[in-house]
DNA sequence: CCTTAGACGTAGATTGTCTACTGCTAGTTC
DNA sequence: GAACTAGCAGTAGACAATCTACGTCTAAGG
């Protein structure tokens, strides 16, 4: 059996989650089941999307206009949605990633403070 | 009149300012009014934590143990609650610093993905 | 007296994630 | 061919944390 340990397991903060999917897609067009493995896989299994965020987020990045949808054959020969990154979704991802780095700084700042020169 | 320009303020994240909170209490008991300078002053002024959300998060630590709060009277001798992290809420604050650098490092992992070597 | 700043607070809207389902198809195994 | 598993898409509803926008009271300074 070995049940899956979920204690490694990270639930994502909110706004992280679409940045993770457009990076994703930066590798190349793929469908819902796979960008969710893919962040899996990617993040060493420490971060694990659900498909009832996942879905939600991707018709809410089409509805958006950062990303477009095509059906198409999967590897596993199944229908599926393909996925792929528009010039607006990619200019998204830069200022998500951009607001993201900057979150962490100012997390840093507080977390762990600069020692006061003396 | 040089309003005051927000474009480098950041929202929070949700789930963070829990964290931001134990850490500032972590210099010492603090008011409310106080956190929430501590918090913009610290961070270089890119986070900015309103009222509505400190408060609120104020009363949610206290009931869940991680906080005391007794009034007293403030620097600018008015009335004030003053707030200390109680030995749950340093322990808590150790999991929050620990639950966030992971998920930094996991975030890391596919934003910037190690370069496979060759 | 009036204004500004310090201090505490609430109400309601919004948003995004989670849990917990459903449904359908292809391939494998018995 | 029946049963089962894995791949794939989706929704409904609960929940939690933050935000905006208020309101109230007090002290200090002009």
């Amino acid at each position: 059996m070995t049940k899956t340990p979920d204690d490694r397991r990270l639930d994502l903060l909110q706004g992280t989650l679409d940045m993770l999917i457009l990076r994703t897609l930066q590798w190349g067009p793929c469908h819902g089941h796979g960008i969710g493995q893919a962040i899996r896989a990617q993040s060493d299994d420490l971060l694990r999307v659900e498909t009832g965020s996942l879905y939600p987020a991707l018709h809410r990045l089409v509805k958006r206009g950062w990303l477009k949808a095509d059906w198409g054959i999967s590897e596993a020969n199944q229908r599926a949605k393909y996925y792929r990154l528009t010039s607006a979704g990619k200019a998204q991802l830069l200022r998500e990633r951009d607001r993201w780095s900057q979150l962490v700084h100012a997390m840093g700042l507080i977390m762990n403070p600069a020692p006061r020169k003396e």
